[in-house]
DNA sequence: CGTAGAGTATAGCCATGGCTATATCATAGT
DNA sequence: ACTATGATATAGCCATGGCTATACTCTACG
């Protein structure tokens, strides 16, 4: 039961984790705007303190992430007032929303249980990549015609 | 096509985003744990330099990192000497590997390139947990062993 | 057996993403 | 029209995880 591992050369692997990483500091802002992107079609506005509320930081964490957006264009605010989302946060929360749903359903599908789904998704989502994301769904389309 | 999505409880959310937070913290320790545990098994050893370049990270950040592992009890090592695990370390490591291959394999089985799953695979698993690696592993037996 | 070169550690920088404490603004209700 | 209150912004702290530059140590070879 040695359990050695395959060992790729050494740069692939390298590649793979710097591609995790990147993943990661994408993460923040995926989660941000998607939050952004679900109190306005909810609530018609997305103010700082809901968002702050709803992602479990504290109030100026969620400021401090929405100037990070403004920076790389995909919120507009003035100060005191409401968040919006550009027309490419926009985009991107719809992507993501789409990614969401799809890897929670994956995860249903393959007998996650949904509330686990909802739990692990959330970390999960910003790993899955187009080509994988393009296997979920043709495996959910599969399924839910089946034979 | 509102698009509207579901908005669970403010707190709810919340806890999820602080769930793939913690995920997140632990996913740098559980890296490297299991890096060092390939190495020693294949090589013998596992050297900073070796460490490094595989991680893709400059070799001082490897030893910054090790100086966590060792702090949080899981390595040690004496200066200019290589690194090894404790037994928290290795046990560890080993339910890393397991982790990891039982993700990639779920995604392979689900139409997954091999060579993606293996990419996504390495953000993904940290975030994969007890509940959801054991419906992986239940549904990866009954793909094997079809009707 | 001395030393050059490889490997490791240390110092110190930066950005990020948390936090608390506090200042500032907007507005609703007298 | 004031003002109290709640919402937002700002200041400044900390740990993390990158980096480069440099100092130190080990070791193998001549």
């Amino acid at each position: 039961m040695s359990n050695a591992p395959a060992h790729p050369p050494a740069s692939l692997q390298a590649r793979r984790f710097a591609h995790a990483r990147e993943c990661q500091a994408r993460a923040l802002l995926e989660d941000y705007v998607e939050m952004i992107s679900d109190l306005i079609s909810v609530s018609g506005e997305a103010r700082v303190a809901d968002i702050a509320e709803r992602m479990g930081v504290a109030q100026p964490t969620a400021t401090k992430a929405i100037g990070r957006l403004k920076r790389e264009g995909l919120a507009t605010s003035r100060p005191y007032r409401g968040i919006f989302l550009t027309d490419a946060g926009a985009e991107l929360a719809e992507r993501v929303r789409a990614r969401h749903r799809t890897v929670v359903a994956l995860l249903v599908a393959v007998g996650v249980p949904a509330e686990i789904a909802e739990i692990d998704g959330e970390g999960l989502e910003h790993h899955v990549s187009a080509r994988t994301l393009a296997a979920f769904e043709k495996f959910l389309a599969a399924q839910n015609r089946p034979k």
